[in-house]
RNA sequence: GGGGGCGUAGUUCAGCUGGUUAGAACGCCGGCCUGUCACGCCGGAGGUCGCGGGUUCGAGUCCCGUCGCUCCCGCCA
C-alpha cells in the first residue's frame, strides 16, 4: 500500500464515495471536544479531514494529540459535504475526507513561528527554512524557479545548444570581483578560485568547435551582499560561434519567452527593442532605464553657454527634467539632499505652480531664451543637473527613477523589456588614472572603431549588449575579440604588458592563435529574473538557502573556524587568533 | 569602509513628555465542547525590554558604545 493515494488539494465530487489515503501535514486542528476537523496540507493545497467518534473511535483517540505541523495518513471515504457545511474557500471544500484509520507518522514540537503569519523576522525564517520553505509563498517561488529552469533548458537544446560542464576550481582571474579562493592541501601556499564565471572556459569551447555551448551556471563573487546579490548565484550562460549580435539576442530573447511561457504569461513581443547606449544615457541618466513611464531628461547645454547664472554659464553640461508636479519647498529640499547624496553640488530647479506663476531662486539670472527653453506646464518642476555629464546624468537618472516611483508614473501592468547596444569599449577610470575596461577585456570592437584603439580610446564602440527588464539588468554579452592581434592592441591600449597579458590570460591567447572561429554569448542572471517574475523584490526569497547579508548561514552556522590541525594540512596559519 | 532603518513574551506588535507589578493578539499548557473551517468558552504558564556603560531619586523610554538584522553608497570587469 502507498503512503497516499490522492495528494491533499486534489478531491473533489468526483471522488466521494471512494475510500482513499491522504498524507500530510496537520496545518490547524479544530477539536470539537466529539469531532475533531484537522486540515491537511501537502503542497498541492489542504483538505478537511473528519475524525468522528462514533465512526472511528482509535482515530478519535489519537486525533486529540494531534497539533502542527505533525505529519499525518488518514485513510477513510471521501464524502461530499451537506449544503450548508461547504466551505467556498477551500478548493477541496465541497468535499471532506471521513476517517477510519488515523496515524501519526511524525510528530513535531511546537514552531517557532507560525507558517500562516507575515512578517516573521527573516533570520528567524532562514534558521528555520525547513519551516518556511513550507509556506505557500515559498513553494510557489521554488516552483516557479525549477519551471524557469527547466523550460529555459528546454528551449536552448531545442535551439540546439550543448550543456558542457565547466570547473568550479579554477584560476584567479585578475581583474573584476573579489574571488573566493579554495587553498590545495597538494599544492599548499596555491589557492583554486571559484569562477566569478565560466567565461574564458566558454570561449575555449567555442575555439574547440562546440558552436553552441550553454549552461545554468553557479558562479561566485565575493562582494558585499545586496537585495538582488549573494556570493553564489546562477546565470544563463550562452557562447555561440559563427554568430553575430542578432543571433545571440534572438537566442536569448527565446529563453526569455520561455519562461513566461513556464510560468503562464504572456511572453514580451519579439524582437525586443535596441537602443545604443549614448541615447538611454542621453535619455535616462542610467544604461538600465525603466521604459515604463516617461520623465526624460532634456539637454540645455547650448541654451545655457554664456548664462548669467553662474553655475550653469560655467558647467560642461548642464541638463533637465520636469516632473509633473509643483512641489513644495520641503519637498525640494529632500529631493536636493537626495542629488548630492548622487554626487550633485546643489539642486537648481523652477516651479510653475498651478496658476503658471514661476517661482524659483534662479529665475532671475536666466535670460528669456533660457526661460522659453525651460517652459514647463502649470503645476510642474524643472529640476536641473549641472556639471560634469556623468555625475549630470548619474543624477537626474536617479531622480528620474525617485520621482516615476513617488508621482506614481509607473505603469505596473507593463513588461518593458530593451536591449541596450553599442557600449563604449573602455571607460576612463578616475580613481586609476587610466583607461579600463567597460565590459570585459575580450569584448569585441564595433567594425570600423579599430582604428581609435589608441589615438581616441574613448570613441571606440564594442560589440558589448545589456539585457534590461523593467529597469533591472538582467545581464550582457558581447561578441568577442577572436583575432589574437586585435586583442594585444587593446591590452596595450589598456597599458596591460605582452608579458602581463600572457601571466593572467596566456592560454586564452594562445588559443585564440590557434583556429578561432568568430563568436559571442551572454549571461542572464537566473535568481534575478525569477526574483522579478516572481514579484519578490528580494533573491532570497527565491533562494532555497541564501546567506544574509553579512555572508553567513543562520541555517548551518557557515562560515566557520577550523581546527589550526586542518589549517596547517592545508599550509595555512591565520595571522591573528580569534577571540 | 560609509550612511539610513529596526531590535520589547515562542511569533507579530503596543508601551505618550522618563514614574507603581511591562500589555494585546496569535502560539503553547490544562479543562469543557459532535459541524467547525482564523471554531468557541474558561483557566494558566511564559520577559536579561539585543548586550555593556552612563545620566537620573527612578530608564523599555534619554545619552555613549557595541552586537545582530536590513536597505543604500563604495564595490560588483
Amino acid at each position: 500500500m502507498s503512503w497516499r493515494d490522492l495528494r491533499c488539494g486534489e478531491p473533489r465530487l468526483e471522488h466521494a464515495g471512494r475510500t482513499v489515503t491522504l498524507a500530510g501535514w496537520a496545518a490547524r486542528r479544530r477539536d470539537h471536544g466529539g469531532l475533531v476537523f484537522v486540515d491537511l496540507r501537502d503542497h498541492t493545497g489542504l483538505c478537511q479531514i473528519v475524525v468522528n467518534p462514533e465512526r472511528a473511535p482509535q482515530a478519535a483517540e489519537l486525533a486529540k494529540a494531534i497539533r502542527n505541523e505533525f505529519v499525518l495518513q488518514a485513510r477513510g471515504e471521501v464524502v461530499a459535504r451537506s449544503p450548508e457545511t461547504v466551505n467556498p474557500k477551500m478548493a477541496t471544500g465541497e468535499v471532506e475526507l471521513q476517517v477510519d484509520e488515523l496515524s501519526i507518522l511524525s510528530r513535531s514540537t511546537p514552531l517557532p513561528f507560525q507558517l500562516d503569519e507575515e512578517g516573521v523576522d527573516e533570520t528567524l525564517r532562514l534558521r528555520y527554512r525547513w519551516l518556511d520553505l513550507r509556506t505557500e509563498r515559498m513553494q510557489r517561488n521554488l516552483r516557479l524557479s525549477g519551471a524557469v529552469v527547466s523550460a529555459i533548458r528546454r528551449r536552448m537544446e531545442e535551439l540546439g545548444f550543448l550543456d558542457l560542464w565547466t570547473p568550479s576550481l579554477t584560476r584567479a582571474t585578475p581583474e573584476g570581483a573579489r574571488d573566493f579562493l579554495v587553498p590545495v592541501r597538494l599544492q599548499p601556499g596555491s589557492f583554486f578560485a571559484l569562477p566569478q564565471s565560466p567565461q574564458l572556459f566558454k570561449q575555449l569551447f567555442m575555439i574547440a568547435g562546440f558552436d553552441r555551448y550553454y549552461q545554468i551556471a553557479t558562479c561566485f563573487r565575493d562582494e558585499d551582499l545586496r537585495a538582488d546579490r549573494q556570493f553564489e548565484f546562477r546565470q544563463l550562460d550562452v557562447e555561440m560561434a559563427f554568430a553575430e549580435r542578432e543571433d545571440v539576442l534572438g537566442v536569448l530573447e527565446q529563453a526569455v519567452c520561455a519562461a513566461f511561457e513556464a510560468v503562464g504569461r504572456e511572453p514580451p513581443a519579439v524582437p525586443f527593442p535596441r537602443r545604443p547606449w549614448r541615447e538611454v544615457m542621453e535619455r535616462y541618466g542610467s544604461d538600465k532605464p525603466d521604459l515604463r513611464f516617461g520623465l526624460e531628461l532634456q539637454d540645455a547645454t547650448e541654451v545655457t553657454r554664456g548664462s548669467a547664472f553662474g553655475v550653469f554659464a560655467q558647467a560642461p553640461c548642464v541638463r533637465f527634467l520636469v516632473a509633473p508636479k509643483a512641489f513644495s519647498r520641503g519637498e525640494l529640499a529632500r529631493l536636493e539632499e537626495l542629488a548630492k547624496e548622487w554626487g550633485a553640488k546643489g539642486l537648481a530647479y523652477l516651479v510653475v505652480d498651478e496658476g503658471g506663476e514661476v517661482r524659483s531662486p534662479i529665475a532671475k539670472h536666466l535670460s528669456p531664451a533660457e526661460l522659453e527653453a525651460f517652459r514647463a506646464p502649470p503645476g510642474s518642476t524643472v529640476l536641473f543637473g549641472a556639471g560634469e555629464p556623468g555625475m549630470v546624468a548619474r543624477v537626474l537618472g536617479f531622480l528620474r527613477l525617485h520621482l516615476g516611483r513617488e508621482l506614481g508614473l509607473v505603469d505596473e501592468s507593463r513588461d518593458e523589456f530593451l536591449w541596450v547596444v553599442d557600449f563604449p569599449l573602455f571607460e576612463w577610470s578616475e580613481e586609476e588614472g587610466r583607461w579600463t575596461f567597460s565590459h570585459h577585456p575580450f569584448t569585441g570592437i564595433a567594425p570600423g572603431h579599430e582604428e581609435a584603439i589608441e589615438s581616441d580610446p574613448g570613441s571606440v564602440l564594442s560589440l558589448a549588449y545589456d539585457l534590461v527588464w523593467n529597469g533591472w539588468e538582467l545581464g550582457s554579452g558581447s561578441i568577442r575579440i577572436h583575432r589574437q592581434d586585435v586583442q594585444q592592441r587593446v591590452f596595450r591600449a589598456l597599458g596591460l604588458g605582452e608579458e602581463e597579458a600572457r601571466e593572467k590570460f596566456g592560454f586564452l591567447l594562445e588559443a585564440l592563435q590557434m583556429g578561432a572561429p568568430p563568436h559571442g554569448g551572454f549571461a542572464l542572471g537566473l535568481d534575478r529574473f525569477v526574483a522579478l517574475l516572481a514579484g519578490e523584490p528580494n533573491i532570497r526569497e527565491v533562494i532555497a538557502f541564501p546567506k544574509v547579508s553579512s555572508g553567513t548561514d543562520p541555517l548551518t552556522g557557515a562560515p566557520a573556524p577550523v581546527p589550526a590541525e586542518t589549517l596547517r594540512e592545508l599550509g595555512l596559519r591565520l595571522l591573528e587568533e580569534p577571540e
